[in-house]
DNA sequence: CCGCATCCGAATAGATACTG
DNA sequence: CAGTATCTATTCGGATGCGG
């Protein structure tokens, strides 16, 4: 075992929950890979896209250590042999409100964009998925569309229950177009609303009460509007 | 300060709420720390015993780093001066449901108790709050003690909200009695309760129906036992 | 002692070249 | 395309030092 490569993994060594998870989950990259994977199957090369910097040889044994431990597993696209791709197995999958908590929880910690950062349109489906607060869904039923870049998706609201969902929204009460750097400033509460649609970087269409009721389902700040001045719960 | 020679942090440099909030607790040991600190305030001293293996220089920088980020803060425990320690700061407190589920995660993934493995008492608080059911609270009002070696604990459910607390039960429906390695593979499924009874290694007492709501609102099994199939592969 | 800071060998991560 | 192999750069872990 003092050969460098023997393949004992690092452990905690904690009877534990919590350690047990870090075990798994907690190596560099493996969480943002679970992120891209909470999106829907994904090739390798798609991966090394979305997550720069990984290196080829990490990606690779991240996702082998894995499937190995059952939280992902490879499916076959479309044919037999080549175009295969990962998703999520069911544990996997069941780290969707783990995941959305931690990007919610870090929401309130993003930084300036930087020319460094790199930024994917389809993260602001994910930034959707962890700002809502379902308590705070309107009585009206009504969906709202986002275009971010070149991805479209979608929240609806029926009886008080918000849903995501990817494409266009059927009737939707409010659309707002945008890019991904805008689209999660203002989630970060960086950016309101206001100065984005001023400085030309958000377009919004719709019913302008819609509109709050949709700020307010996603805890945006909606500038001073109308309505009852809540504190910011920050 | 920063240390102009020696590098700047390591960052994903991706701008999302995932990706910054694991800038923050993704390294290794911050979220076992915050762990702790989820437990009550901490001293220097107190975390390297129960994280054994961290090394005295990566606390301290982790402690320094968490506290410049606003997570953790320094508190004067008594008189001025000397003793002094962690707590949780608001937005470290706010971690405790993602800590939580992910540890909840976790228990479906601890392995067999190894002889390397450390376990602490007070893990098994933590361990209850992570495998609440809140949905399963039986419509009795009712409490449950937990004496795991030296730490007593308990759950209180009242119109249907289950909640934990530190110390002795008011009055217990249930009391029960056990080790710290046993009441985590109780936890995780690998043990029963009947088994650990028979054992010598757990003592309930008090009503019987109370005993099966208690495993009710934990989700452990009280039925006929089958040994997990389940071989991590270490 | 307690609360770190420094130093160093060992384990991981990052970058790049290469292969079926 | 989907990874290996290899090499370098960082980080970690453990021992030790040191001021209060």
């Amino acid at each position: 075992m003092e050969r460098p490569g023997s393949g004992a993994k690092r452990s905690y060594n904690q009877y534990c929950g919590l350690a047990s998870a870090l075990d798994i989950l907690g190596e560099r990259w493996t969480l943002l890979i679970i992120r891209e994977l909470l999106m829907g199957p994904r090739r390798y090369s798609d991966l090394l896209v979305d997550l720069p910097g990984i290196g080829t040889n990490l990606l690779a044994e991240r996702l082998k250590f894995l499937v190995d431990k059952g939280v992902v597993q490879q499916i076959d696209l479309k044919g037999t042999g080549s175009r295969l791709a990962y998703e999520l197995a069911e544990p996997g999958e069941s780290l969707r409100p783990i995941v959305l908590g931690l990007a919610h929880w870090g929401m309130d910690h993003v930084g300036d964009l930087s020319p460094a950062d790199t930024v994917r349109p389809h993260w602001g489906f994910l930034a959707v998925e962890a700002m809502f607060q379902p308590e705070k869904a309107s009585a009206i039923d009504e969906s709202y569309e986002f275009r971010v870049d070149d991805q479209v998706f979608h929240v609806t609201v029926a009886g008080r229950v918000p849903r995501v969902g990817k494409g266009p929204a059927d009737n939707p009460a409010m659309v707002a177009v945008t890019d991904a750097a805008t689209f999660v400033q203002i989630g970060a509460g960086r950016l309101t609303p206001l100065i984005a649609m001023v400085s030309g970087r958000l377009t919004i269409e719709g019913d302008a009460e819609a509109v709050v009721r949709c700020c307010e389902l996603l805890g945006i700040a909606t500038g001073a509007m109308t309505a009852p001045s809540r504190a910011p719960s920050r």
